[in-house]
DNA sequence: CTGAAAGCGCTTACAG
DNA sequence: CTGAAAGCGCTTACAG
């Protein structure tokens, strides 16, 4: 291929500024020749190039998503959700792997810049961090930004988060509440959200009297089955475990179970997110709903306002719910 | 922002030429104009635009890849490999939901063309249909694709598929040598992929002559679920349930569990794909591992080669295997 | 070692 | 209703 309006043009008998308007349905052309230019279009295959037309017009029509990692399930839906409605709208979206490390996270807000996105989104807490902040200062301070859970005050960027403090806190009164009085907590990466879950498990400990029992494990079930064999060792006391995330709960319930705990007689447990691996799972997990859905609606909401209006701007948070299934 | 570079250059007192140079570390520029060019580059957070370069050097730095959903975790794994690997390249991955219909499938096609992507990635079978086939013909006739899981034969289109034949076969084939004599196969979807599995099971009854229990089923553990309580009620005989995705076998199983059923003992259960669901179920569902990270691994290759020379182009088939775990 | 000019594929005033 | 020209932000021969 490598077909350009000035092929059409010739193939018509017209200018390219005749074609362009044709390509653009700009008014003020005889019938004839649009239906002529048209046809031509059509047979020819011909396709613009997004980036000549972007170049003129000051536009990528391109949206920069940026995740750690998309393999992540967890992040993926608000990605989604944008993708599919900037679509509709002729923004093509540049979802890509920010990494694991803050630098590479602050290279990647570098590499939106240079491809010039009207728009970024950035999904899940662990972008909240200096190098990060201040790439957005040095390449992109006039770029709208919408940050899904997680803030940095800067006039171009929205947040919309989860409060998970509250969500943690609840979960933990819950637990309280139905007589469980030896309730742990099982963190896993230490990123900005869960050390906001760290503080809502404290608060409840602190507020309702109960000790705190506080370990840590990695991103994996097999991981949450094994520190949750060293918590049962060295706290056989504990009647009640609540997870950062629910894989680990998963993993956790297994092993309870293969150590011979009942759940939730013995143990109770809650997870967080409410992923699909809560509903899959045997027993189903209760777990804490961290609305993933509701977020990621709210983002491309704001995206959709901050791309008409790019001041426009927007804070919002959203309050967790606990969803009761078979493991309290 | 929106410095260009003749702004660069009136700064430094030096021509647009020179600046383009030294931002493409081009030799011959006398060591102190460089430096002092790279320290203005450098105090302007300078970032070039890929769109105005890739116009000149008639290149995108771009690949486009294709998904019909990219929350479905099953596709997910060969986009990040391919946008992981590419951006060290300079490459940035527009990672695109294709949706569910033939026609929207290959309008995704014409978008990537007006994008003018380097190569392109299609993954999942569901890509196999005559709309995408003849929008790759009329839209990137010249442009590498890779097919992950699916074929075209046209001179610019590669190849690498799992054989789902070989892969349903082999599982029914070790269920008859455990002994088992009623087994069924629960499908899913209607793709491409799922006729292939269906045709692997269909081959073992043929041979093995056990009769041929087929039921079809949506894509959740809940219709997994109820499909299974169906099959059993109508087929009280059945011993072994063969399923399509591990997702559905998920659902399966534990529906047999709450039926009174023992597994394996009463009746077995394997799944399709080795995925997480798979590792975290309970019991731990065996499953035809059709060996996702390879085919990704070798896409990935692939796009590499095809990259450095558009023209290369190959076919590559992968045997699953079976992965036994507590189902069996 | 450096700069002026042309050109990548478009769009959009400006003229007619 | 239509076209010639300028310009978007770069790069790359070509001269010097």
């Amino acid at each position: 291929m490598g077909l350009t309006i000035y092929d059409i043009a010739r193939e018509a008998g017209v200018s390219a500024s005749t074609v362009s308007r044709v390509l653009n349905s700009r008014p003020g052309i005889k019938k004839s020749t649009r239906e002529r230019v048209e046809r031509i279009l059509k047979e020819s295959n011909f396709s613009v190039s997004e980036a000549a037309r972007g170049l003129v017009n000051q536009t990528s029509k391109m949206i920069g998503i940026l995740v750690s990692d998309i393999r992540n399930q967890h992040h993926i839906e608000g990605a989604y959700m944008i993708e599919q409605h900037f679509m509709r709208k002729g923004y093509c979206s540049l979802i890509l792997n920010a990494g694991d490390t803050d630098e590479s996270k602050a290279e990647y807000i570098r590499i939106l810049s240079s491809r010039r996105v009207n728009a970024a989104v950035l999904i899940g807490s662990s972008f909240q961090n200096e190098p990060v902040r201040q790439a957005i200062i040095d390449y992109m301070p006039d770029t709208p930004i919408i940050f899904q859970n997680g803030e940095f005050s800067l006039p171009n960027v929205s947040s919309v988060v989860s409060d998970e403090v509250v969500g943690i806190y609840d979960a933990a009164k819950y637990l309280y509440e139905q007589g469980r009085r030896n309730i742990a907590y099982i963190n896993n990466n230490d990123t900005p959200s869960n050390r906001k879950k760290i503080l809502g498990y404290e608060k409840a400990s602190r507020e309702l009297c109960f000790p705190r029992i506080l370990y840590v494990c990695s991103d994996s079930a097999e991981s949450g089955a094994e520190i949750t064999e060293k918590l049962i060792t060295e706290h056989p006391e504990v009647d009640a475990i609540i997870y950062a995330v629910d894989l680990i709960a998963v993993g956790g319930s297994r092993k309870l179970l293969d150590l011979g705990k009942r759940i939730p007689e013995d143990i109770a447990v809650i997870g967080t997110d409410n992923s699909p691996f809560s509903m899959i799972s045997n027993p189903r997990l209760s777990t804490v709903d961290t609305k993933l859905q509701e977020l990621s609606t709210s983002c491309s909401e704001i995206l959709e306002k901050a791309i008409e209006n790019p001041s426009y701007t927007e804070h919002v948070i959203i309050s967790p719910s606990l969803v009761l299934r078979e493991t309290t």
